[in-house]
DNA sequence: CATGAATGAGTATTCATTCAT
DNA sequence: GATGAATGAATACTCATTCAT
């Protein structure tokens, strides 16, 4: 299955934004990386900046599609145990995703402070609106009383700092698939907010079935 | 009290790295930064790298140092409690110096892909020692059943991330103490890693002293 | 009336050349300027210089034939007021296509610099030529009795520069109709070259009667 | 006499701007042209259109001195035939400085169209104040009657653009001086204007003098 | 007839670093 | 100590031009 070089160069971007960083990379790099010469590279792009934007948006686009699609498949308001599932979910799509794309994720996490001005109020705004899900989502656990967490503002904070942090380590060599390592999480998750019941099975399945259809991750 | 050039220089370096990156900062802002010319700033350092290696070692240097000093103040091997006050201590104090001191913690964190290999070899040691503490002390509290941990290189990756997350987000401006910070963080390690019985008040206050001795945090 | 493609390129490198310059003008700003693409552009042109040269050649040649033309007829030999109607006619003619073509004109006095050897050699003979008639009606008329010129070099030059200058600055939307302008330059130009008698309205009327039919002006 | 490197890049630009115009002058070609690398030129100058500003600003700087330092010492309102003797010094004025320094008038003439919109507006409006004075003198010739000019705002341009067109021509290695030169000017100015009485040698001589201290033109 | 894709050479500007003073 | 001057190599990006389709 052929390559377009539009990929060639998302890709090349991709990775090595992720490991040298965005001011790290030139553009000679970059075309390099592609197999195509610095001045061909602007066929396929705007600045190098716009590529960063690009990279960025349709990262958080596709989290953001994913929370809510796999929140949505959980709604059911006579259900009190919803935000134990909720939670279970949100941490394994959010873990399976960071430990599958890891240079994706690490690009969005490391290089808003490279952006301007206006692509970073952008960016920030997705990254927002995504983080108020998980504030939602254990704002009602902590409403319902099946959470107990006594400070919900710096548990999110260290929840989703620890599953963000997996695009920094996880290995697709080393022994865990990414389910196994979705389970992991949301447990630790779990812990952390103090529900009593673990969750059943169900969410986290459930959330492996949307990320493997927005990131056509093999579960 | 007056500040010395070498100061300056180092603390400009230290707040454009973990702002702009290593690669965003050029020579004339580091200079321009600490009040001289950019000639002049190569009288107080070496290389460019020299200066960001003489902030990563000395980050990492003072966190190990605090590491050890403070598990060595708990050392009692007819407690079997102790993984819980060592656990507490070292999320204390990982906390509190990533909270007191976000930008030098940042660069140490975000910026070793700068390194060229010799130094990035150094740096990376140095940080595996003080990782191993941390897994000595889970795999001493799994051992004594202090602990109820499945995974513990997930839980201890997971720890260390979310414990590293802080100097991404903390604000002194906030309504948290750098000593609440620490309370709220060793508790949801202690959750994670499954101990009964939470922390007595006195390993966080002794984690605390250590921390305004090393690092001269006032707590 | 549609507008071939052909036309729309060498309108629109009129333009830019005579606006952004030579230099300044790129080849892509030339192809959306005529609505095509930069590959599209070299079916009808051969390199960007060669546009610049067709430009001036065209310019020059229809100045030179204008002049001709309009001298020849007024060539009668037995009156000695034919310079005063010939400056006339020379005068009116450049000013009236300085002033109905200013782009066009600009290029030529603007762009020479950019020509390569070859090419400039050939623009900087047809201008000599052009001046040239110029400095045969000031020497006849002198010779005559009719002009009165110290030093008819610099007269000449000055005319020239005077009469050139009118591309710099009318506007056909401003107060004067390009017959009017020609009217004033004409008085201007007799004054200079000391000439007793006005010119007669028959040498302007002849005059613009060239250039209706050289440049297609409407009177 | 030792040329410091900042003048040196300046007279470099000056030339270079005037025969290849500021597109088509590289910076390249202007470090070489001042004895030194291109980087080194970054020491002596801002961007590449602050060089062009600023050569532009001191030109017309000292051309609206000159002018005003010229007037003020015609300045004697009992006489009705001042706005002569004015002309005659502008006109002077003018050609001798366009004479003596054609490639920095000339890049004040061709490239106001190279500057951006903020620093063009500036040159703009410096030039139209010294057009202004060119116009304050006409009208008042015309007022006092001294001048029989029937389109003031046409010959005022004429004036200017032929005796700016010397700035295209003109050599000293000819046979005028610019003493010379001038004188013819003047003559030919005030045919142009109609003036009955040709100005003592007065004006001119004062305008000389005047040029001589503002350009340091030897006369 | 038209163009997307391609590129080597070029653009202006900045880089980290050195060194004479 | 401190710095202005200097630079080769790099930066991101654009150039005019070609050619297969």
């Amino acid at each position: 299955m052929a390559v377009s070089t539009e990929q060639r160069v998302r890709r090349a971007a991709v990775r090595l934004f992720a490991t040298r960083g965005f001011h790290g990379t030139g553009i000679r790099d970059l075309a390099s990386a592609a197999g195509i010469s610095s001045a061909t590279l602007y066929h396929y792009m705007g600045t190098k900046e716009d590529l960063l934007v690009a990279i960025m948006r349709e990262c958080l686009d596709r989290l953001l599609r994913a929370a809510r699609q796999a929140l949505d498949s959980f709604h059911d308001p006579d259900d009190p145990n919803d935000p134990v599932a909720a939670l279970s979910a949100l941490v394994t799509l959010h873990v399976m995703a960071h430990a599958a794309l890891p240079e994706e994720t690490r690009v969005v996490d490391n290089e808003v402070g490279a952006l301007s001005r206006g692509a970073r109020r952008h960016v920030v705004r997705l990254r927002d609106e995504y983080e108020a899900i998980w504030a939602d989502t254990l704002d009602q656990g902590v409403a319902t009383g099946v959470f107990d967490v006594p400070d919900p503002a710096v548990t999110r904070l260290a929840l989703l700092e620890m599953c963000t942090g997996v695009a920094r380590w996880y290995s697709p060599r080393g022994p865990l698939s990414l389910r196994d390592l979705g389970d992991r999480y949301a447990q630790l998750a779990l812990r952390m907010a103090g529900a009593a019941s673990p969750a059943g099975a169900t969410a986290a399945e459930r959330a492996a079935e949307v990320a493997a259809q927005v990131w056509r991750i093999r579960p």
